[in-house]
RNA sequence: GCGCCCGUAGCUCAGGUGGAUAGAGCAUGGGAUUUCUAAUCCCAGGGUCGCUGGUUCGAGUCCAGCCGGGCGUACCA
């Protein structure tokens, strides 16, 4: 529309317009940010005036008297302010745009032109160790952006890169040769595991105040000097093949996964793949051997590594001093593997933003060493702090288990709803209902709060804010999504059959209005999620949408409202409900028919 | 030292490609329910957008320099 009114500007010789520059003004309009000036609003009038010499306000005007708005928007009206030209979507475009999307089962979401395959590289938690809040961020968002991409029309393959094959399993295998307590593994393998871990993680790495800080830990230090260097051992005779530790390798991985699986069922999360660390280590020798023979890797203090700015800045190691290898030879086997088998447009790796410099050199190193085309994206987060700005931790310097913290969550939403239901007998759920909406709401909370930020900040944790019920929370737009259940059931409409009948929408109070123009920006919004892999603009715009609902919903009756107005009521229902439980599944949150 | 990120209301945070009086939640104060779920809605107070310059018709946003903080920086992942 743009397009063609400054085509005719540039023809008719008001000012020159180059072909390659039309794009980009076309593209200066944007969302107003007062609806007392319409809908939207075009902003290249003020851009091209100061190049034709001109007074903006009459090249906005030269625009808008060349502007064929069509059937779209009320024609417009003079030029605001410095030079804004004011859109207004019709009243008629609109309400046959509401009608289009409440009778689509994509809720007027077009697919991508060109679908690409994306792989989404998230979650990969160490399996040695017990999941904390620190895995929740990749998990959630990874979950998230891998849902959205689908729905947009991608084909989306996920894949959890475990970390099973590292330095902490040389530290357990130490740990049970030294340490183990069998009673507790029979009872609670990972608990036994994880202890040990912690234990032997302390032994090696403590500070000389933290080991003054625990006796029985510089004890154990005092009797084994070499636990550093025995770990270490313990790890390369794993790589190595050494029987034993193999064997004992099989026999923890079982008891890993089975603890990290029943998290993620919890979460609601699956991935297509699973192919850990240990998957790619058969691959490992080769990867080195070709980077050394196509020049790329060489030797430098006895380990092997591709000097990518110069030889003063430090090297991608491949390969230590020692012969073992790192996660960077894993990671480049990786991407040539899913290269060779998946043929991806693009790989995103949703991992904390501290290993940025890892993903550069990595990146990098994988362009040199010929690995396609291939889009490799950091899709980074900040760092999970406590209320001291440092990186969250118990009182006790513990880890915070991501079980316990689902767990508060459940309890603390089951509260809520056990009150809600007090004061309301009639229409009380019962137990079961309770623990279901205690689940999906507690749950939806916790993801939440990890969603609706930014994911490049770090954030500050707090339960409190993190569990809050009101406000932008998930809580609010499971409240909305009952609400339009509630609508339904008492009034028993077949939604169904109402979709299937023609209905003419009505968008004549201000309220339902506004509620019918949020509805109509789902698509773009995805696609806004999708340029800067960003959740948070799709928590935003959820609250956004479930405000003007709430506005709408509190100040008009839909069931009691009379003539026509009833049934394009219903459709506006009908439709945010479930535009907002499409919102919310999209970023891995449940809903519930009553709350 | 070098590299990346951050500094916006009392607190926690939003603020695509520069656009109109800088927004929200929590907290604070006031109001709304004979009517579809008050986990709701409406209204109010709250700000030198770290500082100083620059580019621009226009800067929280772009550039430079400072101040303050975080993270990373050769054989952990």
């Amino acid at each position: 529309m743009f397009h063609v009114a400054l085509q005719r500007l540039s023809d008719t010789g008001v000012v020159a317009i180059a072909p390659e520059e039309l794009a980009g003004l076309t593209e200066q309009v944007r969302v107003t940010a007062d609806p007392k000036f319409g809908d939207y609003s075009g902003t290249m009038a003020m851009a091209l005036a100061k190049r034709a010499g001109r007074k903006p306000r009459d090249m906005a005007a030269e625009i808008i008297s060349r502007l064929d708005v069509g059937e779209l928007f009320d024609p417009p009206g003079e030029p605001v302010g410095p030079g804004f030209i004011n859109l207004r979507v019709s009243d008629a475009a609109l309400a046959r745009g509401v009608e289009r999307a409440f009778q689509d089962d994509r809720l007027g979401v077009v697919p991508v032109a060109e679908p690409a395959r994306i792989v989404v590289d998230f979650s990969s938690p160490n399996v040695a160790k017990p999941m904390h809040v620190g895995h929740i961020r990749s998990t959630v968002i990874g979950d998230a952006l891998a849902r959205i991409l689908a729905f947009r029309g991608h084909e989306v393959i996920t894949d959890n890169h475990l970390g099973d094959w590292g330095t902490q399993f040389g530290m357990i295998l130490w740990g049970w040769k030294h340490l183990r307590d069998e009673q507790a593994f029979a009872t609670d393998p990972t608990a036994e595991l994880g202890r040990l871990y912690r234990l032997v993680r302390k032994l090696v790495d403590a500070k000389l105040e933290e080991l003054a800080a625990d006796p029985a830990a510089a004890a154990l230090v005092a009797e084994h000097p070499e636990v550093a260097a025995e770990v270490h051992a313990e790890t390369v005779r794993l790589h190595a093949g050494d029987a034993e530790n193999r064997r004992l390798w099989q026999q923890f991985m079982p008891a890993c996964r089975g603890e990290i699986d029943r998290i993620y069922d919890r979460l609601h999360v699956s991935f297509d793949h699973t192919l850990g660390e240990s998957f790619y280590q058969p691959f490992l020798a080769g990867v080195v051997e070709d980077l050394q023979a196509r020049g790329l890797a060489r030797e430098s203090r006895g380990a092997m590594g591709v000097f990518l700015d110069g030889d003063d800045k430090p090297p991608f190691l491949v390969r230590k001093a020692d012969g073992a290898f790192l996660y960077a030879t894993t990671d480049l086997a990786t991407i040539k593997w899913r290269l060779d088998h998946w043929q991806p447009d693009r790989i995103l790796y949703v991992v904390d933003h501290r290993q940025g410099q890892h993903f550069d050199q990595l990146f990098k190193t994988a362009r040199l060493w010929g690995l396609g085309h291939v889009a490799l994206v950091h899709v980074a987060f900040g760092t999970v702090l406590g209320d001291d700005g440092r990186p969250f931790k118990t009182r006790a310097g513990d880890t915070v288990g991501l079980e316990a913290l689902l767990d508060e969550g459940v309890e603390r939403a089951g509260q809520r709803a056990r009150e809600m239901a007090a004061g309301e007998p009639a229409a009380s759920p019962d137990t079961i209902a309770l623990q279901h909406i205690a689940e999906t709401v507690g749950i939806g909370a916790v993801k939440y709060a990890d969603l609706c930020q930014n994911r490049t900040t770090d954030y500050v944790f707090s339960f409190d804010k993190m569990l809050q019920l009101t406000g932008n929370t998930a809580a609010y737009m499971q409240y909305a999504v009952a609400r339009v259940e509630g609508i339904f059931s008492k009034a028993g409409i077949d939604r169904e059959a109402l979709r299937r009948q023609p209905v003419e929408v009505r968008l004549d109070d201000p309220r339902e209005r506004a509620l019918g123009l949020e509805l109509m920006r789902f698509g773009e919004v995805l696609e806004d999620v999708e340029a800067d892999y960003r959740p948070n603009v799709l928590t935003g715009w959820l609250y956004e949408l479930a405000g003007r609902y709430s506005t709408f919903y509190d100040a008009l009756p839909v069931i009691k409202a009379e003539g026509p107005a009833r049934n394009s009521r219903l459709a506006l229902c009908d439709l945010t409900g479930r535009v907002l439980r499409k919102g919310l599944d999209l970023l891995g949150i449940g809903t519930v028919e009553k709350m």
